[in-house]
DNA sequence: CATATTCTGATTGTTTATGATTGTTATTGG
DNA sequence: CCAATAACAATCATAAACAATCAGAATATG
């Protein structure tokens, strides 16, 4: 088994169990305690997991967070339905923000209409956008390691300079009283502005996240649309008293 | 079975699998393990993949960027060679301007010391600046289709908030009358703004730079630090009386 | 057609990753 | 607090992967 696989395998366990020992890594890769031990250290090095005695933790703050690669195979059929929803809203010349996230990124290739203006914080987003045709603003800002996002004092100020029509934000969490959660302080004050300077705010949610409460706050209920698609597990109906609901009928 | 092949049929393995091992190589194109070897590594410097110890993997953040991906290979021994240079320049602690650029690009290897801050317009250089552990930030702004590189008034506003112990750009012009000058006046106006926000600028420009004239003038001669390498065709010692040069002796 | 150049695959030392072993440090229970 | 045990870091031998070299084949060039 290959270095990158191994350390995949490790990152994938983690993201699983919070915390793994060292047997499980073992039995996981056919490997070695010894190649195992080296492994933790290089992903320490990497600030990819905390070692602890007996095996490795998550990092705090990466709890619910998974890099790009990760999610982006995940739920993907789902995500691309409510993408398309979504998009339906969408008229000619609109000026659009898109969250950075891999569902509002299945949002792209349904922006077909004309005269888009679209601003994100995502940087993996831009070549697509760009190969669709769309004219295309990115908010400045640091740039947050895993997820290519754009955050911070620069990303807030920066996003000033504009207004839109329509918002289209990711989410962690949905919850009945807790609204709109994210991991990330910092994510969720720039979502909290997109919908500030928005005049209409989508929010774009697989069924996983309802019920689901994540740190940071970003909205409630009442304040956005959120889209969403059918599922046998999650009932509805009582998210449906509280906010503008949108299901994919599939 | 022909080298272009070979690399396609590479590349094609490596998007079905993420990571391929030399032997899976080998079988799919017929060619011996020296073939591959010698394939992997000018595919890695071509920054299509890399390698690991058994085989190669796909680059993370494949997704952010194709379009730059390395045109010439012609100059760019002399480019790394002039970037290093510059990147000697570089203290511990600095805060960094980094152009939108390929010579520019061929610094990030090079920046090894401590606590490094960058800024840049390049969305192509985010994805390596992070992997060498450098933290980022991005201007925000209008996002130019075949460069990436970020422009116009949201880039120009976004970069008054920072101030640079040194900036480093490129050019398409160094000319003793017209100075530094580049094809895009937008591209113009966010280098002469980098320029004044930076305690030292410096022009990177290989010798097929010199005596040639663009449209858009940036900087005078007097005001920046040329690095560039040696030429035989190029008389240097006419620049060297009006800017400070710093040249690659190879 | 002859020569030069590039490309290829085999061979060679060299480097690197791995797993076993050793002694050292942390954790636990009495 | 001390001993017992588990986890750890450090070291080492080995086998795999590697880069460098070279000779022959394919291709290009004049």
């Amino acid at each position: 088994m290959l270095t990158p696989e191994r350390h995949a395998r490790i990152l994938e366990l983690l993201q699983a169990n919070e915390v793994v020992r060292l047997q499980q890594f073992v039995d996981a890769t056919t490997s070695s305690e010894s190649t195992i031990r080296r492994d933790l250290a290089q992903l320490e090095e990497e600030r990819k997991l905390k070692r602890v005695h007996g095996g490795a933790a998550l990092l705090k703050g990466k709890r619910d967070e998974q890099t790009v690669a990760q999610k982006s195979t995940k739920n993907l059929q789902e995500k691309r339905k409510i993408a398309q929803l979504a998009a339906q809203s969408i008229q000619p010349g609109d000026c659009l923000y898109l969250d950075a996230g891999t569902t509002t990124y299945e949002m792209i290739p349904f922006l077909t209409v004309e005269d888009l203006v679209v601003v994100t914080n995502g940087i993996s987003l831009v070549n697509t956008l760009l190969e669709q045709g769309v004219q295309t603003y990115l908010l400045g800002g640091a740039v947050k390691p895993n997820t290519h996002a754009l955050i911070g004092r620069g990303a807030l100020t920066s996003m000033q300079s504009y207004r839109f029509d329509k918002a289209f934000l990711g989410t962690n969490g949905i919850h009945l009283q807790h609204g709109c959660t994210t991991p990330d302080p910092e994510e969720a004050m720039i979502k909290e502005q997109a919908i500030a300077l928005a005049g209409e705010a989508y929010v774009l949610a697989d069924p996983s996240k309802f019920h689901e409460v994540s740190f940071a706050r970003f909205a409630s209920l009442e304040e956005v649309r959120i889209i969403t698609c059918e599922d046998k597990e999650i009932d509805l109906s009582s998210f449906q008293q509280h906010s503008k609901l949108e299901v994919v009928t599939s």
